[in-house]
DNA sequence: GAAACACTTAACCCTTGCGTTAACTGTTTT
DNA sequence: AAAACAGTTAACGCAAGGGTTAAGTGTTTC
């Protein structure tokens, strides 16, 4: 009894959902992208009208974007109008709160062991010896 | 009158911190790291050992942990131990709480001016006829 | 119908990410 | 002192990111 069982993450989960929206968001030009269209819907002409560069290299950034699921994109006529998707900024936030409560309950685990073993001088390796 | 300003975002301002929290984040083997150090301090190798791949390539994982200020590590002997700073993540909090203030300041904006200019057609840039 | 518009695609650069193997440095252990 | 250990560096390969110019495509507009 009384192990500090460390949980072991596993090989590694694979969240291509994760892996596109943070690298969509790791970009200045993309964030500022979202930035803009939270003010409502616009052309991708207009948004890389604000950017420093050409225009193909802007729709890349709007590809990855919409690739990540953060904006939504349709084409009435000859431009292409490019709209948040609000909601799927949740998954970010989502990933967060599991990292926090997951800190928090091996803390709450930890504090319950340290209470329940108060001889142990917990240094070391972050178990060991405890039980007499 | 009743000019509903369209912020513009201006031209695009450089986050590097935020670049490389967010890069950090995007890869599966470190959001890894991440959530297994959430339980405490590890030396370099036994967390390579539950990752895929050699030392060397994850050792830049490690590297690239630590640029983001996502962990710091410390070398003791020869061994190489990473910890956490929780405190890090708060920027993706405050950069996420802060779009979200911008929506919904705008989303105000917006129905006080519907409310009080309840005649205008507001169409032209991107709005919409929607009441009856 | 011709011209102007608003993207799109293709082709090409250079840099960086992500993985490898091989060889090396500095600590323990034996 | 030699061997084992834990990490580190170097050199390399391939894919992808982030930018470019040049040349298309499909819509308006004149």
């Amino acid at each position: 009894m009384a192990k500090l069982s460390t949980p072991a993450v596993g090989p590694v989960p694979a969240e291509p959902e994760l892996d596109d929206v943070f690298l969509a968001l790791a970009d200045p030009t993309r964030r500022s992208v979202i930035h803009r269209l939270g003010a409502g819907p616009a052309g991708v002409g207009d948004l890389a009208a604000e950017a420093a560069m050409t225009l193909p290299s802007f729709l890349k950034h709007v590809r990855m974007l919409e690739r990540s699921g953060l904006i939504r994109t349709r084409k009435d006529g000859r431009v292409r109008t490019c709209e948040l998707d609000r909601e799927r900024l949740g998954v970010v936030d989502d990933w967060l709160a599991q990292q926090r409560r997951l800190w928090e309950e091996r803390t709450d685990r930890l504090e319950r062991f340290v209470t329940a073993n108060p001889d142990t001088g917990g240094h070391g390796t972050a178990d060991e010896r405890n039980e007499s």
